[in-house]
DNA sequence: CAGGCGTGGGA
DNA sequence: TTCCCAAGCCT
């Protein structure tokens, strides 16, 4: 009998995929994690789909330590599908204000309400169905399904994609898509037939804590006696990393309109940056002499200034751009109706620290707004 | 399909 | 300080 289930492992999709298999590739990493491997993590040790797929969009680009308190504090507020797909979206998008890529915020809020809807609140337990779902591509498909079903499906993460290429001495930036394609077939045919989820953790776990980007732990890994990288003394080199280009950088001045104890925040669309957060109302401007200029025009419609001042300029750095930011105070004498309307909210000074803000600005304001300081206006 | 999309931490 | 980038997805 065990021979019949043996002999039924699955074809090779192609020849080419064929010559990548390697069982005892997986077998090492199975054997690793169990020992070494990490198993506190706040997601593990459950089968919740709904929780093991929460972290897993939490942990999209994002470092471990950074998603663990926005984790456990995401579940106390929707502990469940049902909870999540019912709950406002302003309060997803607090819950989400300091993580990031905040279209995942909103893609989650979705899918939660695709899964209750079409699959009566439990997510599917096939990869490409779950890879249908806003949000989830096919390496996120993959890891829910491991880990909450045990499907033997493929991850491509930035940890395999680092492990891939330095065990097996890729060249080529593994973000290009001839590169991505082929770790993709490897990714598939060194799946192991057992131990999903070991296998599947254990590839993210030496990535994370021996094959790290800077001075990996080739000495502790169960993979040296086979890495490419380690015997041609190319580990520091590999993988090779993304080509770089000059970073365009723009300016913009925003402005904190106070009146009495509310400070007045703008809704920002849902594409683009900060998309479907609340920011500060703002001006793109082309030159420092423009400031004052921008002030005045952005402000004058809106009533009276009591006072305005000049804040601490300062500088955030996005993935793609620079943005310098030179931020006003304005006092207003009254609120003229205009603001009432649109995309525009007076907003409570005392709430901020719940508001569903951008991380800079929920600082600036943190800092600008300091109780007494309201009133302190020139 | 190359580029858009955040933030915080390490080197 | 400055640079790099970490459990990717979407358009």
């Amino acid at each position: 009998m065990k021979g019949v289930v043996e002999s039924r492992r699955k074809a090779p999709a192609s020849a080419e995929a064929g010559q990548y298999e390697d069982p005892s590739f997986s077998a090492a990493v199975i054997a690793w994690q169990k020992q070494h491997g990490r198993h506190k993590l706040p997601w593990q040790n459950t089968r919740d789909a709904y929780r093991v797929w929460l972290s897993e969009i939490m942990l999209q680009q994002t470092q471990v330590a950074a998603v663990i308190p926005y984790y456990q504090r995401f579940l106390e507020r929707c502990p469940d599908v049902f909870a999540l797909a019912a709950a406002p979206s302003e309060d997803v998008m607090a819950l989400w204000s300091g993580l990031g890529y905040y279209t995942r915020a909103r893609n989650l809020h979705k899918c939660a309400q695709r899964v209750v809807e079409q699959y009566g609140g439990r997510f599917p337990d096939d990869p490409d169905l779950l890879a249908d779902l806003p949000g989830i591509g096919r390496s996120t498909a993959a890891a829910i399904a491991a880990f909450s079903y045990g499907r033997r499906a493929a991850i491509l993460d930035g940890n395999v994609k680092r492990v891939f290429a330095r065990v097996f001495g890729i060249d080529g930036y593994p973000g290009a898509k001839p590169i991505e394609d082929k770790l993709w077939l490897r990714a598939v045919a060194l799946l192991p037939d057992q131990d999903i989820e070991s296998y599947t953790q254990g590839l993210m776990d030496l990535g994370a804590t021996l094959c790290v980007r800077g001075k990996p732990a080739c000495e502790r890994c169960p993979l040296a006696g086979r890495c490419v990288a380690l015997a041609q003394d190319r580990v520091a080199e590999l993988p090779v990393s993304k080509p770089k280009k000059a970073v365009p950088e723009r300016e913009t001045v925003m402005l904190v309109i106070t009146h009495g104890e509310d400070v007045l925040l703008e809704q920002r669309p849902d594409s683009g940056i900060w998309g479907g957060l609340l920011s500060l109302p703002e001006i793109a401007v082309g030159g420092a002499a423009q400031f004052d200029t921008a002030v005045r025009t952005l402000v004058a419609p809106y009533g009276e200034l009591q006072g305005c001042r000049k804040l601490q300029p300062f500088s955030h750095v996005f993935t793609h751009f620079k943005l310098h930011v030179a931020p006003f105070q304005v006092a207003m004498q009254s609120r003229s109706q205009r603001i009432a309307e649109g995309a525009l909210v007076w907003y409570p000074v005392a709430r901020l620290g719940e508001a569903p803000l951008p991380a800079p600005v929920k600082k600036l304001l943190l800092g600008a707004l300091r109780s007494d300081d309201l009133l302190a206006t020139v």
